[in-house]
DNA sequence: CTTTAGCACTCTTCGACAGCGAGTGCCAAT
DNA sequence: ATTGGCACTCGCTGTCGAAGAGTGCTAAAG
């Protein structure tokens, strides 16, 4: 950023390399350049300028007698800066709102469609993560006795997400008692955050009313076991995994495999997708920006959405870095912006 | 099965080819088995040995100047009758024993910890299919309305599984009216299966006095569009799917993607898998047996597990034709048995 | 009739080597 | 500043030959 020594000319052939790139996976050379630049630049004018961007570390070469191909740092410039407008086809555009409208605001029932939608449309794997529990409004809550000291728990959200936990409590419950615990806090604090209403508890706790009355501090006991662990939890879902596959940068074994292990971990790609939450718009990590060396050659391509103007999840796509970005930020953009539309609007 | 054409040589070679072809993954040569065999033997009279297994199929030949690698055929033979007795490593069945009894009677548990498990033990892909909801036994269901016509189904297992699907309801019912029909349904069916609960309904649905009661309707109407839908439906859940990916022989990738397609898939999966839930004990898949090209390579040992005395589910593991069977089958053995104790005996 | 030693044959694997093609870097001329 | 020219570097492909592993067949031995 503090340096930008690169003038008109050499961005020009840097996006040129980068298309041809991404177009062919071919290493591309000056000859190429040459022919499509209507500029009628010969190819040693050209190799000039690529040998320059090569030492700023925009391009490299697989070896000496190779063409050029781009790095991550050229990657990111020309994503930052030179990606051509591109607009979704409209099919592509018909059949998303078709897929969407059909899953009216059900949060839970688009988790599992939009991965797949945009795996489908872009052949690479998608994904979607969902807000962290602790944003979670509630809409309804139950404690089920599974035997003495177990009580399941389910929880569903305003949007129709159901998540259940199995908490183990300290004293033995009658299910009638349960029941009426959790009668207790879906009228109580229905319509509010799940983090809003731990806090709450805490504070009814703190009061005398609760150590007399026997509903009150059965709700209060069963609210804050479930609210206390893992308030981040967030799930992920992914889609398409197999189509990394087809990119034939992953030929080796080796490196698949790791890769595939952070996809069933999982763990790794959250803490990734984290960072992308507070974007305010479509954001790429690319390559190596990731940290993470099992993602080595892989980019990232993210946006948030928003229920209710907060943002709340990520959905997105991820894929080889040599990928069509235009393309995948431009699908990605419409996605997020039409889930987030359908979640904030909508009667609920 | 009709012509059983080996004599105790033949079967004898058959074995020893298997044994080192599974350990060593390379083609195996009369030599080879010479010098195994204390039988003393030369390399010249297994090779006629090893052109019979050839000629009955049991054994193939990579190129004409390799040596011999087992057909599932041969596969097949050595899994029916040759194989040696097999422990497990006390430590091992040691982790398993800790692993579940953790979990205790909970299925919703255990169903995400098995595939983990046995994953880990094996190196392979590890799965455990449900019970199909249709022989769910009903503790609890709770209906919660989304808007209009839409309402949420939770549905809870005796075991702990939780399963929730959204409804299309023909008329616009009140929370309350849902809570309701809910309670009548658990004081009335608890303890059913829900099969058996559908055919109630139904039962209930032609008296009279279903026309006037609100509440009995209500909980017919609810309960039956819940039970109505894919009541065959079941999960699958696999665990390890990289470790595929460790073994030489799925090198090319154009097979390892659709492998892993179908992994996706899921579909194909489950319908193989119902064929293994009526054996009797542990069921080997081979290759070919599978009638899936995708799966071509791929081996499958399966084993049903018992809910109260029923033949309830599957699992098992998923690997390379060329895998240990022994160790596999006593693995998937000892993890289906210890299941159905934990799933029958205990106090509910 | 079974077993085995011997031998010719087949195929894969590996390294070496050469030729081709693509592409580069650099220099000198424009 | 641009460009034509040229030597050079690599990777890729194909060929060749030698080595090695293993086979099938035949004829001799048990």
């Amino acid at each position: 950023m503090q340096e930008k020594p690169i003038d008109a000319r050499a961005e020009e052939i840097l996006k040129k390399v980068i298309v041809n790139y991404i177009l062919t996976g071919e290493p591309v050379g000056s000859r190429t350049i040459a022919k499509l630049s209507r500029e009628g630049l010969s190819p040693a004018s050209i190799r000039n300028v690529m040998a320059d961007l090569e030492e700023m570390g925009f391009l490299a070469q697989p070896h000496t007698s190779a063409g050029r191909v781009p790095t991550d740092k050229g990657y990111r410039y020309y994503v930052d800066g030179l990606l051509d407008p591109f607009r979704l086809a409209p099919r592509d555009r018909a059949l998303i709102d078709e897929s969407l409208s059909r899953v009216a605001s059900e949060f839970g029932e688009a988790i599992e469609i939009i991965p797949k939608l945009l795996s489908r449309l872009s052949s690479q794997v998608g994904y979607v993560i969902t807000p962290p529990i602790r944003d979670a409004v509630l809409k309804h809550i139950e404690f089920v006795r599974l035997h003495e000291r177990r009580v399941l728990c389910v929880f569903v959200d305003r949007s129709g997400v159901v998540s259940h936990r199995i908490i183990e409590v300290g004293e033995e419950y009658a299910q009638a008692d349960l029941d009426r615990a959790g009668r207790y806090l879906v009228e109580e604090f229905a319509g509010l955050v799940l983090g809003e209403i731990r806090s709450r508890l805490v504070a009814l706790m703190a009061q005398e009313k609760a150590a007399f009355d026997v509903l009150l501090r059965n709700a209060i006991n069963l609210g804050t076991l479930y609210l206390n662990a893992e308030q981040d939890e967030r799930r992920l879902v992914l889609e398409g995994t197999a189509n990394i596959m087809k990119h034939p940068e992953f030929a080796d074994m080796d490196t698949m495999r790791r890769l595939f292990e952070t996809f069933e971990e999982k763990h790794h790609l959250v803490k990734l997708l984290d960072r992308c939450l507070d974007a305010s718009g479509v954001r790429v990590v690319i390559g190596s920006e990731t940290d993470d060396p099992a993602l080595g050659s892989l980019a990232l391509v993210a946006s948030p959405y928003q229920v209710d103007q907060r943002s709340a999840g990520v959905v997105g796509l991820l894929g080889p870095t040599r990928m069509e970005y235009q393309r995948a930020v431009a699908l990605v953009d419409y996605i997020s912006r039409l889930l987030s539309s359908l979640l904030t609007s909508p009667p609920h």
